[in-house]
DNA sequence: ATGACGGTAGCATACCGA
C-alpha cells in the first residue's frame, strides 16, 4: 500500500505536473493540500481519466484539501470535529485498499505568520495554536481506531535545527516557534511515528519545501514541513518513506514536493 | 533592510504563503 502527501499549491495550476507524477508513482492514496478550488472548479474528470476518484473539502482561492485514490473513499470528517473553522484544512476518510480499510487524514495546518503589512498582528499565530490544540484532541481519539491510521499533510512546523537550511534565519518564524514545536511533539508523544524520521535519523536532510525565489531548490535551501504520521498499527508495517523530489524539479512545480510511504 | 516567486480574484493590485 503506497500513500503520499503533496501540497500542490493550486490543483488547477498543477495538473501538468501532478498527472505524470500519478502515472509514474501510482499511489493507492494521495493526500493533497492547498488545492485552492471548490467543487465547481475541481478537475474531477481529468483525475478520473488517470484512474483516480477524488473527495475534497474545497475552498475558493485559498486552502482546500483532497483525498485521491483508485479505491473506494468514504468520508468520515470534513473539518476538525468540535472546532469552528472558516478554512478548509482537514479531511478524513476510510479508504479500502484490497479489502482492508485504512483511515487517513489530509491536513493543511495554518502557517501562522503575520501579514506582511502588519508584522505585529498575532491573530494568525493564535489561530495556528488553537488549530493545533483541536488537532491534538482529535488525534487522541484517532490513535485508538481499529484501522491503521495515517495523518499526512503540510504541518507548517519545522521540528529541529536539522530540518531547515538556516535555523537562525527562522528562529522567530511561526513555523519554528517553540510553542508550535511543543504542540506537534505533544501529538507525536500520543504514539505517532514520523515515517520519514523513523527510517532516516538526523541529521539527514528530508526537505519537502523550497521557496520559489532565489534558486532555493537548486541550492537546496529548503525545510521539512510535510509529514506522514503513523499510528502503531500502521508504523508496524512501514517499509519505506521517501521524499520524491522529482516533481519539484519539473516545469511549473509546486513549491512543495511529495512525500511517499509504503506499508506492507 | 528588502525582495525574490507564484497563485487567485478579477482587471489593478491586494492578499496569501513559508
Amino acid at each position: 500500500m503506497k500513500i503520499a502527501t503533496f501540497n500542490v499549491n493550486s490543483i488547477n495550476a498543477r495538473m501538468e505536473n501532478l498527472l505524470p507524477w500519478l502515472e509514474k508513482v501510482k499511489p493507492d492514496i494521495v493526500l493533497l493540500q492547498e488545492i485552492k478550488s471548490e467543487d465547481s472548479s475541481f478537475p474531477y474528470f481529468d483525475l478520473k481519466l488517470q484512474g483516480y476518484e477524488a473527495k475534497i473539502l474545497g475552498q475558493k482561492s485559498y486552502n482546500g484539501v483532497a483525498i485521491l485514490s483508485p479505491h473506494k473513499i468514504k468520508i468520515i470528517e470534513e473539518g476538525l470535529p468540535d472546532f469552528a473553522d472558516e478554512n478548509a484544512r482537514y479531511l478524513e476518510a476510510l479508504v479500502n485498499v484490497k479489502g482492508e480499510d485504512f483511515r487517513v487524514a489530509s491536513i493543511y495546518l495554518p502557517n501562522g505568520n503575520p501579514p506582511y503589512n502588519d508584522p505585529d498582528d498575532t491573530s494568525k499565530f493564535t489561530y495556528k495554536l488553537k488549530w493545533m490544540e483541536a488537532l491534538f484532541r482529535h488525534t487522541l481519539e484517532l490513535i485508538h481506531q481499529p484501522e491503521p491510521v495515517i495523518l499526512g499533510g503540510d504541518f507548517n512546523v519545522i521540528m529541529t535545527d536539522n530540518d531547515v537550511y538556516n535555523p537562525e534565519l527562522f528562529r522567530n518564524n511561526a513555523l519554528f516557534r517553540p510553542e508550535v514545536i511543543s504542540r506537534l511533539k505533544a501529538i507525536e508523544y500520543q504514539g505517532w511515528t514520523d515515517a520519514f524520521r523513523a527510517l532516516y535519523p538526523l541529521p539527514l536532510n528530508g526537505y519537502t519545501y523550497w521557496d520559489y525565489a532565489g534558486g532555493a531548490f537548486q541550492n537546496d535551501t529548503g525545510m521539512r514541513i510535510d509529514y506522514l504520521f503513523l499510528s502503531p498499527k500502521a508504523a508496524d508495517r512501514l517499509i519505506s518513506c521517501e521524499v520524491d523530489k522529482h516533481p519539484r524539479g519539473q516545469s511549473k512545480p509546486s513549491d512543495h514536493t511529495a512525500l511517499v510511504a509504503e506499508l506492507r
